[in-house]
DNA sequence: ACGGTTAGTGCAACCGATCTCGGCAATCGA
DNA sequence: TCGATTGCCGAGATCGGTTGCACTAACCGT
């Protein structure tokens, strides 16, 4: 039963190929009995039509790809979740592509999305994003970064508030009682790392205490390191903020393998709000970002500059999210 | 610039289309000389063949689908990763498709597989693999699944030795003193989580210790209500078995919340060694599954089927990985 | 009743490749 | 020397749709 093509199926309806096209892909240009009748022939045949062949005739497909640099980092993860969703709910179909934060794989993907004639792409960036490589792929207006980006507003993106995700943060643990907070800048690389560690240095300068930056490494073990930093340091915080809930469980689990105890030694939060963070343990207290929101959103914007050419910028507001990770500060 | 097609650099290379696409995709049927001329043009003219149009044609593409129930699931995520590595290392392009397990879904992504003419797929089901499905879609024959299957061996697969796995779980445990060892199921479902319980039931009754399941839903709170259990329990077990990483995870998270400390009070072990466990608090000792090489394999085993119609049933073994959530019996 | 719309459909070229044939040398065996 | 093979390439049909254009019939106002 070698799937029937569009010729098979307007023989048996009676109609031309083209007929049978339009049925399908522009309904309001054939009577609608027509339409019906060609709908119900097809259906009996089990006829659908090739993506493959309507994307190389059209020179537009439904394929969106979502270029994010490690799918195993749950922050991607949650994102390719709801994106997925959010995709197919307007017809079209997430690829999700995985760079490693290989510049190299990101241009591959590229020029993969140009030749399947993608409608436009998502990037969720590990490395501040150059919009000139965009640009150079002919792609650049048909792009929406999940990340700020800087100098060229060209592009649309979302992003939220990563000032006010940290003035939370920090308002939550002062109404603790910290007056002493500490900040693990962990992987950063993207401009809202940067975003939210600047907006630590400002802020926490502001109020009654001095910043203390446990450690800026961008790799995975930023977290032991700033473990062992606040281990060896004489008067360590009793308040940590981690850029992100993965340094957080990093830093909470290199804290207690030398007995340091979370949040009766130290309070400790992220950044991110993921799933993962309600099962650690403790549950993380965090500043939660609306993943889902930022993934439709993101579609809609695409959407949209497509539409009339319009790029927008969409922050959106984070929230705190208490669970069990921060405490009044020791004595 | 908009891209060149084949026609424009046979023109230039003063060839015919046929050449050209022979050069490209039958490199031994074109005199070399011819050939690299060919080639020389078409990389000035920064020319790369369509997929789409290839797929077409051929009517196969190098579009791999690899079904996952849920991207968010670490495994998964982990699964993912290597695969799109090892899938785009023989010159796929892999497809992530996320079903949330609904089974609608599994069945639209088979039909678009079909539709892009992928020369197979890779399906991590979450449920027991219903053969049947796969047959129905024509696809029975090119599709891996990573699960054993049941009564039916005409579909290749990959998974590891679950029982072997237990046996390396209980044998940690038991070195270390423990007599009294639990089991939580958590989400199961799937042939291998059904494996792994059956193991657990076989061979703690053949120790001395009775076999004691403390959970066996199968929603993401079993790990929470397994927590609940043991606390009301009046003996409860000196160690438990967690059917997967992600459960051992919301067991410690849920008795940690009640004072229940990890590896002092009890130990717990976890079954995927996921690189989350090396971050967790405490850092969770486990039965790793060679994720790397279960993806590689699944795309070698696709391949041989596709090339000989072999299919083969290949089973892993698995490996203790002590880490610091397993600690010898509370007195 | 008549020129002008408009809706509905057929025709055929086209998207960018692949592949079977068949032609034309050059080479081979005897 | 000659027919047969072989290597290399071009012609043109084809994959499964889309779309501008032409055509027909029904419908409009006057």
């Amino acid at each position: 039963m070698a799937d029937p093509n569009i010729d098979v199926v307007a023989k048996a309806a009676g109609v031309h190929r083209s007929t049978v096209s339009r049925a399908f892909s522009r309904p309001e240009a054939v009577k609608s009995e027509t339409r019906e009748h060609i709908l119900r022939i097809a259906e009996g045949l089990g006829y659908t039509m090739s993506p493959l062949a309507q994307a190389l005739r059209r020179k537009t497909s439904t394929f969106v790809p979502l270029i994010v640099p490690d799918i195993t980092n749950p922050f991607f993860a949650e994102l390719a979740k709801t994106m997925t969703q959010a995709a197919d709910e307007r017809g079209y179909q997430l690829l999700l592509c995985v760079t490693n934060g290989d510049p190299a794989k990101t241009e591959g993907y590229f020029t993969a999305m140009q030749a399947m004639y993608a409608p436009f792409g998502i990037v969720a960036p590990s490395t501040k994003v150059d919009t000139g490589v965009l640009k150079r792929f002919d792609f650049g207006h048909r792009v929406v970064v999940i990340d700020r980006v800087e100098g060229d507003s060209s592009v649309p993106t979302v992003t939220v508030d990563s000032r006010r995700g940290i003035v939370l943060a920090l308002e939550h643990l002062r109404s603790l009682g910290h007056t002493s907070i500490g900040y693990v800048s962990g992987i950063s690389g993207t401009h809202t790392a940067q975003d939210r560690m600047d907006a630590y240095l400002e802020l926490s300068a502001e109020g009654s205490s001095t910043p203390l930056v446990l450690d800026s490494g961008s790799d995975p073990d930023a977290g032991a390191r700033a473990a062992k930093h606040f281990l060896e340091m004489e008067n360590p915080p009793t308040a940590i903020i981690a850029a992100n809930d993965m340094v957080a469980f990093a830093v909470i689990s290199a804290l207690g393998q030398s007995g340091i105890r979370v949040p009766e030694d130290v309070s400790v939060m992220g950044f991110d709000g993921l799933a993962l963070g309600a099962r650690f343990n403790p549950a993380l207290t965090t500043v939660r970002q609306p993943i889902a929101d930022m993934g439709n959103i993101a579609i809609e914007l695409a959407e949209k500059q497509n539409l009339n050419g319009s790029v927008d910028h969409v922050v959106l507001e984070p929230e705190l999210l208490v669970r069990a990770s921060t405490a009044g500060p020791r004595k």
